[in-house]
DNA sequence: CCATGATACTCAATAAAGTGACTAATCACA
DNA sequence: TGTGATTAGTCACTTTATTGAGTATCATGG
C-alpha cells in the first residue's frame, strides 16, 4: 500500500486539491507513481481521517470551491517510517513486453507497430521530463542544482523517469529494427 | 488483464507446470511480468476452462504428480488478438521512487541505505539476466543471434530487463552519491 | 445561444492483485 | 531420526486498481 505514501510525497512541496493531484498523477508529472482520480480522492479522504493530511476549503467565485490538502507532522512521520522500512523491489509490468515475448508466434507487423507507437510515446515523455527538469533547475546547471539546490527529491525521480523512457525508446527502436531486418531476410529466402 | 496473456506468452516455448511457471515468474526469468504462485494457478485454471491452454497429468514416482500446460491454437489466436490491439503504456510504480521523492523531508541516511540496497539487488539481476542471455544465444554473438536465431522474443524481453536494471543501478548509485555529497557539504557548513 | 471543455468532485461496481494459511509427499543432511 | 528445504499444489480473504456513470458551475468559441 504505497499509494498513500505516493500521495504524501506528492503533497510535500505544494498544497494541492484532489483535482490538481489527479492531473499530476495522470500526466506523469508524478512520474514515480500512477493513479486515477477516483483513487486519489478516496486516498485523500482516508489520509485526512487518519490525520496525515489536512484539507482546507478554498471558496472560489469563478470556479467550484475546492479543498487544498497539505501533509501534517504525523504525515511526515509516516513517510519517515516508510523510508526506513520499505524494500519491495520494482518489477516491470508491461503489455508491450508480453507482446514481444510472443513475437515469434504472432504477426510481426503488429509487433513492429506496437514498438513504433511506444517509441513515439516515449519520445513525448522524454520531452516532457526534459522540460520539467529544466524548469525545476532554472538557470543553474544540473550539477550545480544537484549540489546546492534546495529540494532535489522531485528532480531525482524525474531523472529516473527520463532515463526509463530513454531506455524504452532505445529498446523499442532497436527491437523494431531487428524484427524488420529479419522479416526482409526471411522474405528473400 | 494482461496476466492471462503473460501466462500464454510464457508457455509458448515450453510446456510447464504451474509450479515451474510460478518459479519462472518469481525469479524474474519471466522479466516481463511478475505474479505470485496463487495467481498463476488460478489463471491457468481459467485459461484451461476457456480452452486457451491444455493440461496433461504427468505421474511421477519420486515427486508429487504434476500437470503440464501448453498453449492451444485458440490460445495463440488470443495472443494474436492481444498483439494487434494492446496499447497501454507502462508506468513505473516503485516504493523506492516514492521514498526519493520525499528525500528532502526524511532522514537522508535511510534514503541512502534504500538506494544502496536497491543497487545491490539490481546488480544481482544484471548478472542473472546477463547469464540468461548468454545461455539463450549459446556460442553465437548477440548480433548473429538477433539476425538468425529461431526465437528472439524471450531474448528481446530479457535485454529490456537487463537495461532496466542497469538503469536502476546507475540511478541508485548516482543518487546515493549526490545525497552523500550534500550531507557532508551540509555538515561542514 | 448552444456546444464543448475545463474545473471540481462523488458513488457504485467489478476486476485484478496480494496475503496468509494449509496439505502432503520426498530429499538432503547432520 | 527429525529438521528443514523442495516439489506441487489449494482455499479463503482482503486490499488495490479499474471502469463507468453522474453532478454542478463557469469559460470559450463559433
Amino acid at each position: 500500500m504505497a499509494l498513500r505514501h505516493a500521495v504524501l510525497a506528492a503533497l510535500l512541496d505544494e498544497e494541492l486539491s484532489g483535482y490538481q493531484l489527479a492531473k499530476a498523477f495522470d500526466m506523469g508529472v508524478a512520474n514515480f507513481w500512477h493513479a486515477l482520480p477516483q483513487q486519489l480522492y478516496s486516498e485523500l479522504a482516508k489520509l485526512e481521517k487518519q490525520g496525515l493530511v489536512t484539507g482546507r476549503e478554498v471558496v472560489q467565485d469563478t470556479r467550484p470551491n475546492k479543498r487544498l490538502f497539505k501533509v501534517t507532522e504525523a504525515g511526515v512521520a509516516e513517510l519517515e517510517r516508510f523510508a526506513a522500512t520499505d524494500n519491495k523491489p520494482s518489477f516491470i509490468r508491461d503489455d508491450l513486453l508480453v507482446t514481444v515475448q510472443a513475437a515469434d508466434h504472432v504477426d510481426t507487423e503488429e509487433v513492429i507497430a506496437r514498438l513504433t507507437e511506444r517509441a513515439a510515446f516515449a519520445d513525448a515523455k522524454i520531452e516532457l521530463f526534459g522540460g520539467l527538469l529544466r524548469r525545476i533547475r532554472g538557470d543553474r546547471s544540473e550539477e550545480e542544482f544537484l549540489r546546492h539546490g534546495e529540494r532535489i527529491g522531485p528532480y531525482l525521480t524525474c531523472m529516473r523517469g527520463l532515463a526509463f523512457e530513454q531506455g524504452n525508446r532505445d529498446w523499442c527502436r532497436q527491437s523494431a529494427a531487428i524484427l524488420r531486418e529479419r522479416r526482409t531476410a526471411h522474405a528473400q529466402r
